[in-house]
DNA sequence: CCTGGCACTCACACGGGCCGAGTGCCAGAC
DNA sequence: GTCTGGCACTCGGCCCGTGTGAGTGCCAGG
């Protein structure tokens, strides 16, 4: 029911509005494109857009402003993904090949989110339940105590301590840690737990008990939602959005510091193709007035796990989604390499 | 040639100051603080301190601040170091306690130190070169693929990718595993390079290249200032330094994302004791109007990392220095446990 | 050396007036 | 039916003058 150029007007409403932080009125938006019309019927047309409910006027007789119902309109229906230059491309390659482990594969794709989209980037590091299992590694460090160390095809590392009731030999030690991995290399997380299960059976009677202890540790370490590790970047961009912000950024760093919530957040966004979450569609309180791009990226076809970015429901949308799709796609092919 | 009272004005002011985050006059120091004297012996005084530089007034017919030179004295010479309460000694033992490995430790100590102290906390991970090896543990990913990971006596876990020249058969890997370990196991980081010096002349020739990349390897991971890694939390607290503080808050954010920064300001503080740096003698640009509080910590006497807070010039520092130095010698038992 | 008094200085809050961007509506043109 | 130009109206932001109060420096006297 909205007719050509209604639409037409709404995207040039969005990106005056992107472009300037200020509300648009008539008379600019006739300026500023070629709608070959005049300011008087963009005001008709403005009036129905804000009956639909696309834009909204902070007070009477100021310029318009889109709404979240906006904004999602521009994204589905006007806006397309911008791909990124080529000097852009290959600066994301260089500057993602010199990353020596996952951390600062991790840490450089935070950065370098943060830098082309100018806005605050989330990284999630593989998923410990998305990944395969390279290699489980056993330490004794002291009679009854050992370390376990999990590797994933990812390159993810994980530790952990574990206190044994009764010594534990090392030649037990070293069987168990042959048997654990003849079992599970190469195997998806996942699936651990069943072939895991039967293990202490075939151990003595004495060292059942450390078995026991190890399996439990190693899955506790695979439960979700407490395996799940972030990093996030760029929240000085924050302090581009001026004026009132003292009360707008107070909650959204609230919220970026709640791991928690960004990795609900995160999960919430589709496995593959992207997600865009427009302000009052997040359901965390603090970033009502941000909107989250968010993508998976993985070594394969698979999502091992999210990326993106959270801004200011005034974003330029397109290059945003331009730029986070690139990176996801670059940190698929670092990872799969290694 | 400060006499007593007026140094007991100091004081009075900075506290007052820290409390209100407004200029204070003669008159509401005298009401609030029983010095003894009239608001005009008070004036007397605080012409003195603004004549020395310990005082300002941000303009003419205002209360007076202190200046960077004013907390210094009040650090140095007026204020005692808080200790915590009993209940906040046990919460902070509490909450660490209940960490699974190093990240853990780390991830809760920043947490716990932001929400003690109100302001930015930052934790550096154990240094690795003031730590001693545990376990350095070498796989095959592939016929021409290692990884290497290193374990440290404080449960830090580094892992690197190796690509070798020539494919290494198990047994030479095993073989070179066990000296390696043989050798460094209980040694410190920083002996490393010459306990393995000639290792490699030990391997049969075709071998050769592939363990000088591996030890090449394992000696670039122990390059100081790389190596180096930290944690930083509640940059929420930032905003609440009110009014002004788009300007302010702007810098602080981009320095706190520059971790190298952030490491060359630990690495001044000094090795033991608690530091002290105040606005100006920062030298980085963006946190000249902060200061920063940082002690090491270790599972011994000796100090493997620091980790501090960050806050504005106008803070309470007996509390702030009471909280870190607290955090530290609990963060430096846990370490020690594990 | 301390004190009370006094004149002075400013930041800030308040209120009025002006300006301009922007709107809604309407009558007329295409 | 749709577009257009015109017109009256609204209201936030800016400029400015005024008043107020906190705070100061200085000075003469105890």
């Amino acid at each position: 029911m909205l007719s050509e150029r209604r639409l037409e007007v709404l995207r040039a409403i969005v990106q005056d509005y992107v472009g300037t932080e200020e509300p648009v009125g008539s008379k600019a938006l006739t300026e500023r494109h070629k709608l070959g019309v005049s300011p008087a019927t963009i005001r008709n047309d403005m009036a129905a857009l804000e009956d639909e409910g696309f834009i909204a006027q902070p007070h009477t007789s100021a310029g318009r402003i889109p709404t979240d119902k906006g904004y999602r309109l521009f994204v589905d229906r006007l806006a397309g993904v911008k791909p990124l230059s080529s000097p852009e491309r290959r600066a994301i390659q260089n500057f993602l090949d010199g990353a020596v482990d996952l951390d600062d594969v991790v840490g450089r794709t935070v950065r370098l989110l943060a830098q082309l989209t100018r806005q605050v980037a989330v990284v999630q590091y593989p998923s410990l339940t998305r990944s395969t299992v390279r290699h489980v590694e056993l330490l004794a460090l002291a009679p009854a105590r050992l370390m376990l160390v999990l590797i994933t095809d990812t390159g993810r590392v994980e530790q952990r301590l574990i206190d044994c009731q009764a010594p534990f030999g090392e030649t037990s030690l070293a069987d168990l840690r042959a048997r654990l991995n003849s079992r599970v290399v190469g195997r998806r997380f996942t699936d651990v737990p069943q072939l895991v299960q039967d293990l202490p059976e075939s151990f003595e009677q004495d060292d059942r008990g450390t078995v026991s202890t190890v399996l439990s540790v190693l899955l506790e370490t695979l439960v979700e939602e407490t395996e799940e590790r972030l990093m996030i970047g760029g929240t000085a961009n924050l302090t581009r959005f001026g004026h009132d912000f003292p009360l707008t950024i107070r909650p959204v760093l609230e919220a970026l510091e709640e791991h928690v919530v960004l990795l609900k957040l995160l999960g919430e966004a589709k496995d593959s193709g992207m997600t865009v979450r427009i302000g009052h569609e997040n359901a965390h309180e603090g970033l009502t007035s941000t909107s989250v791009v968010a993508v998976g990226y993985g070594s394969g076809d698979e999502a091992v796990a999210k990326l993106g970015v959270v801004g200011p429901t005034r974003m330029d949308y397109p290059g945003t989604m331009g730029a986070v799709r690139a990176v996801a796609r670059y940190v698929g092919q670092i990872l799969a390499e290694s």
